[in-house]
DNA sequence: AAAACATCATTAGCCACCTAACTGTCAGCC
DNA sequence: GGCTGACAGTTAGGTGGCTAATGATGTTTT
């Protein structure tokens, strides 16, 4: 699922150019951040070619991740699935955008609603068995391919990796600022 | 534009748990996958927020940028502007796609079609003067962005970030290996 | 020259994402 | 008891991706 990012990253000499015109531009934050989009661009797409071969666009993928895991978690008691309000929030989507995601899930049969008879606003999202039995079987593809993208990389490159981007990730919210928030 | 990732990132500890159930699961490729998607996902989101106070998405921004660049490049004489098709290649969309952006680009004024006179097939798709004006002044902004986005870093902590995530990028093609390409 | 093929742009229909508005339910307060 | 506000989920409408099919135009082959 394409960025709409430039396909072709810009060589350096050419941001260095680019760089006289526009003062701000800073090449090397300017290729970091390039690299960055257009490599998770390129890891996304690939995972989504693992994904579609099981007719699963990666956001549904991640909705029967959220309730596999919540499966495993249950173990002791008869607990219900989550809730669309929680299926969103942890994928980070907006409760519509769960809703047609569970409507699509539920019409090919891999999840199901189920009513919260205590509180009648709430549903409970639940695995169907051929759900359970669909994201059991992608699974081990899936971590097969997760190594192999990262294949090029040593662990310690891998930890060093983690920690630049966290530092990153981190930072990032602080960016949002708008201009004039009043304060 | 959330990739339906988990918002919240499984700690280590949680991975190599889940690695006594998996076998296939590395827990430092994982680890390093989710980090990467995570953090292009944050990162892209920023620079959305900034867009949008341009009434401008993400796929619109690119086309835009690569108009100006083709702008620049022609200096010389009246070259065209772009076609969709180049358009949509250099972006890493399909082409039908290319055709909406450009409609709406088109329709709010920014980019103007114009006939090819040498092969009626095609359009050269040009920025407008409103069009230029806009990105013109855009780019400052996106430029200090990206720059924030990146200060966390040194510039030899850039430097390492680009060539690991060069490595995974030249290596991400090999992973689309098909199960089964009859060779 | 005519027919077959290739290519460009567009259209139509699908999915996933968003925000905003709506419906139903719960909980508190008069 | 009956308001009022908060909250869960859905619905509605818009945007931007995709693929597949179409129509118009060039190109190649016969």
């Amino acid at each position: 699922m394409p960025l709409l990012l430039l396909k072709d990253l810009p060589r350096y000499e050419c941001l260095l150019e680019a760089a006289k015109e526009f003062p701000d531009l800073d090449p090397s934050a300017c290729e970091a951040y390039l690299n960055l989009l257009r490599t998770s661009d390129e890891v996304h797409a690939v995972i989504e070619g693992l994904l579609a071969e099981y007719q699963i666009s990666s956001g549904r993928f991640g909705v029967l991740m959220l309730l596999g895991r919540a499966a495993n978690a249950r173990a002791c008691g008869p607990v219900g699935g989550s809730t669309p309000a929680e299926l969103a929030d942890a994928a980070g989507v907006a409760r519509a955008t769960m809703t047609g995601l569970v409507d699509t899930l539920e019409r090919d049969g891999l999840v199901r609603r189920e009513p919260n008879l205590e509180d009648r606003r709430m549903m409970s999202v639940v695995l169907t068995p051929a759900g359970n039995t669909l994201i059991r079987s992608m699974l081990p593809k899936h971590f097969q391919l997760m190594a192999a993208l990262m294949q090029p990389l040593t662990v310690e490159e891998r930890k060093t990796l983690v920690g630049l981007l966290h530092k990153v990730l981190r930072h990032a919210p602080d960016c949002n600022r708008r201009p004039s928030p009043s304060a």
